[in-house]
DNA sequence: CAATTCGGGATCTGC
DNA sequence: TCCCGAATTG
């Protein structure tokens, strides 16, 4: 065992709070860290990591640890390993990554190829459109996103609960439908990543007896964003030997909306006995003035453990509440406070402007930079999201897995070969009935006209020319190795996948088709597909090469993009922003019906709360919120009254800038209270379903009354509806 | 089968 | 206002 300091702690733990050293040092039963924004989890989390290794002396391979970004993975392994360089070795992951990593080593198991690829929801949109070829594209949609749900609710389309969830008319058979189509081309979904290791673990002793006797200690961060299907997976990876932590923060689950389920963190004790709770309320980040506004907004939840956040940092000014004309006289303040901070000497990288839509950040984009402010805008249009990138990583898809219907779609005619949807669909039956090789389909298939003759044909040729490219399916990779998502060891003088991604890119046409689309539109599409080659530098030109560039792209989203560390603001939405911390932030656009939408119901408003408490405590040192009275939306000037959560922020926590705001009609949206029963003198009993600020008429009630009547009324302008109980 | 016009809808979004 | 998807037309 190492050695640490005699009579002492090893070094790495000084500097460790109390609750933070209790939390590193429990090793007895199981561990809830409740953490608050700020107070240093993640130092928490790879301190435990190293200490286990070093004073524990356990082996890094027996310890897996699952966050649910990649980001936040790659910090929290470049943390561990600073400490503890073996932690190189451990099982750090994304939740989707670690199901991916268990499905390829059993496979067979899950019934699945080794090479299998991963749709994401757009694939599985058109998955669904190929099932049910009647489906409007955003029908398709729904249904899509109804399947993913069930899914996170660890629902398979013959679970007995599914009616319960999901009403929608032939639900149960559309899921199986969609279910049998997306085995047939031997690929997953996300939800199939988390909801098929459960599946193996439950129906195969040996790999389940494996897997336990591996994992030893599981941790889990960001614990209140898991689904249901999650908290499955992990009650299925702990043998009854494990040890399982988990991080979390119920104040800022903002996910409920993709089935994260805040009730995982409150019955943690009760699904893995002996749970001890640690909470860690030390907050090092924010000064005192900024977190009692943050805890002023959250205390109004009522869904809710209860944490108080104490600052560590003393000093600091209160934050500003600007009221403002309009969208152009926000910009100009935020540009204000940029050149303010700036002159102190501080950096542009040091400010975030962060709003709650992508579409505000419009107005940012087009004032900064005339007025000399440089800014990096995070996360709006993503890279594997961009249809050229879609396209190449189609062919390369169809290469990897000649089953892979959804990429056959999308690039058989594209660019045109003069296959139309009638031998489409000819091509794909056919593969059907043949065991699903699409590409032999493709070559075989009796076409109509000479044309899709040739088309098919040329495209079959290009498929096979890549296959020959990528050579026989090599051993499987070492899998007891775990490592972080890394390319596979590469022979420096083994083929770069980059030379195979730029023959398909070239030889399909794509590169040519997509040159003449940047000519028409101005668009950088060909800069995307060359940064697309270079990211598939760092893997070898083989078929397993290939399947980790792929899981890599899938899995990997936040992917290039290029700039980055250049000296500039930060334009952001709110919800990208966890896990962040700036020096300066602006929370821009707090008008009633941006944030929050009107037509919120309850516990969305609980979620959009949390949305705010996330955001409000990003800010380190100076904070900023602005409300505008009129806005553009859609092209048109609107006027707004201000967000209903400004009226729950005492008035003395803020400075006002711009003069005072009238909050009457906010707080009164506040005290008519969804669910509060009420009592109208023509009407009799009722409660409340809805209430909404309405301009100059101050706030809309919308009554549900026990005779049947749903009814609007305006109290500011009748006496007759009174509030009985909240 | 490809190009053009027309109309509806428009949040946030981990992996 | 603007963008995408569907329908219509050549």
């Amino acid at each position: 065992m190492p050695a640490s300091p005699r009579g002492g702690q090893p070094g790495y733990l000084s500097g460790l709070n109390p609750e933070q050293l209790e939390a590193v040092l429990h090793e007895r039963g199981n561990l809830l860290i409740l953490a608050g924004a700020g107070s240093g989890k993640t130092r928490v989390i790879t301190t435990k990591i190293a200490w286990l290794i070093r004073e524990r002396g356990l082996a890094p391979e027996s310890i897996l640890a699952v966050t649910f970004t990649n980001k936040a993975a790659a910090e929290m392994r470049d943390r561990a390993c600073s400490i503890e360089p073996s932690c190189a070795r451990a099982n750090l992951r994304t939740f989707h990554s670690f199901g991916a990593w268990f499905l390829r080593r059993n496979a067979a198991a899950a019934g699945l190829d080794r090479d299998f690829t991963i749709y994401d929801d757009d694939d599985s949109t058109t998955l669904v459109r190929a099932a049910f070829p009647d489906m409007s594209r955003p029908e398709a949609g729904k249904l899509a996103s109804a399947i993913a749900r069930a899914k996170d609710y660890g629902l398979a389309p013959d679970s007995p609960e599914l009616e319960r969830r999901f009403a929608e008319r032939d639900f149960r058979r559309r899921y199986a439908d969609y279910e049998s189509r997306l085995r047939a081309t031997g690929n997953v979904d996300f939800g199939d990543l988390i909801s098929l290791p459960v599946r193996v673990l439950d129906r195969e002793p040996a790999i389940r007896e494996r897997t336990h006797a591996r994992f030893r200690v599981i941790l889990v961060d960001e614990y209140q964003d898991s689904n249901v299907a999650q908290f499955e997976l992990l009650k299925a990876l702990a043998g009854p030997e494990a040890y399982v932590c988990v991080v979390g923060d119920d104040d800022q689950s903002i996910y409920r909306f993709r089935g994260a389920e805040v009730k995982n963190i409150l019955s943690f004790p009760d699904v893995f006995p002996g749970t001890s709770i640690v909470k860690l309320e030390r907050n090092y980040r924010s000064y005192q003035s900024i977190l009692d506004i943050a805890s002023s907004i959250v205390e109004k939840n009522e869904g809710r453990i209860g944490k108080t956040l104490r600052a560590t940092r003393k000093g600091g000014e209160k934050p500003v509440l600007a009221v403002l004309r309009d969208h152009e006289e926000e910009v100009a303040y935020c540009v204000r406070v940029v050149d303010a901070h700036v002159r102190k000497g501080g950096s542009f990288s040091d400010v975030a402007i962060l709003y709650r839509t992508n579409a505000q950040s419009l107005a940012f984009e087009r004032a900064l930079p005339s007025a000399g402010v440089p800014y990096r805008l995070v996360g709006a249009l993503r890279f594997y999201e961009r249809e050229e990138v879609k396209d190449a990583l189609a062919i390369l898809a169809l290469a990897s897995n000649r089953r892979d219907e959804v990429a056959f779609r999308r690039v058989a005619n594209k660019p045109a070969r003069g296959i139309g949807a009638a031998s489409l669909e000819a091509v794909i039956g056919m593969a059907f009935a043949e065991g699903g090789d699409l590409v032999a389909a493709a070559a075989n298939a009796p076409a109509k006209s000479a044309k899709a003759r040739a088309g098919l044909s040329s495209f079959a040729s290009l498929m096979a020319r890549l296959s020959e490219r990528l050579g026989p399916g090599d051993e499987p990779p070492d899998d007891d190795v775990p490592g972080p998502s890394a390319p596979p060891a590469m022979d420096p003088h083994a083929e770069k996948l980059s030379v195979v991604v730029e023959y398909a890119i070239r030889e399909s046409g794509l590169l040519e088709f997509h040159k003449g689309q940047d000519e028409v539109a101005g668009t950088q599409k060909v800069a995307n597909l060359d940064e697309l080659v270079n990211a598939a530098a760092d893997y070898p030109a083989t078929r397993t090469g290939l399947s980790a560039f792929l899981e890599a792209v899938e899995l990997d989203r936040a992917m290039s993009s290029g700039d980055s560390g250049q000296d500039a603001v930060t334009l952001i939405t709110m919800h990208n922003t966890k896990g962040l911390e700036f020096p300066v932030v602006v929370i821009a656009g707090m008008e009633q019906g941006l944030f929050p939408r009107d037509d919120d119901g309850d516990e969305d408003l609980e979620e959009q709360r949390r949305l705010f408490y996330v955001a409000l405590t990003r800010a380190k040192d100076e904070l900023h919120i602005t409300y505008c009275r009129r806005r553009l939306f859609r092209g048109r000037i609107m006027d707004y009254q201000p967000s209903r959560f400004l009226a729950e922020v005492p008035k003395e926590m803020l400075r006002f800038f711009g003069g005072k705001l009238d909050l009457s009609a906010a707080e009164a949206a506040g005290k008519w209270k969804t669910g509060a029963a009420v009592y109208h003198d023509d009407h009799g009993s009722g409660y409340v379903v809805k209430a909404a600020p309405a301009g100059e008429a101050g706030v809309c009630v919308t009554v549900h009354f026990e005779t049947g009547r749903t009814l609007q009324f305006f109290p500011k302008f009748t006496k007759k509806l009174e509030i009985i109980s909240d």
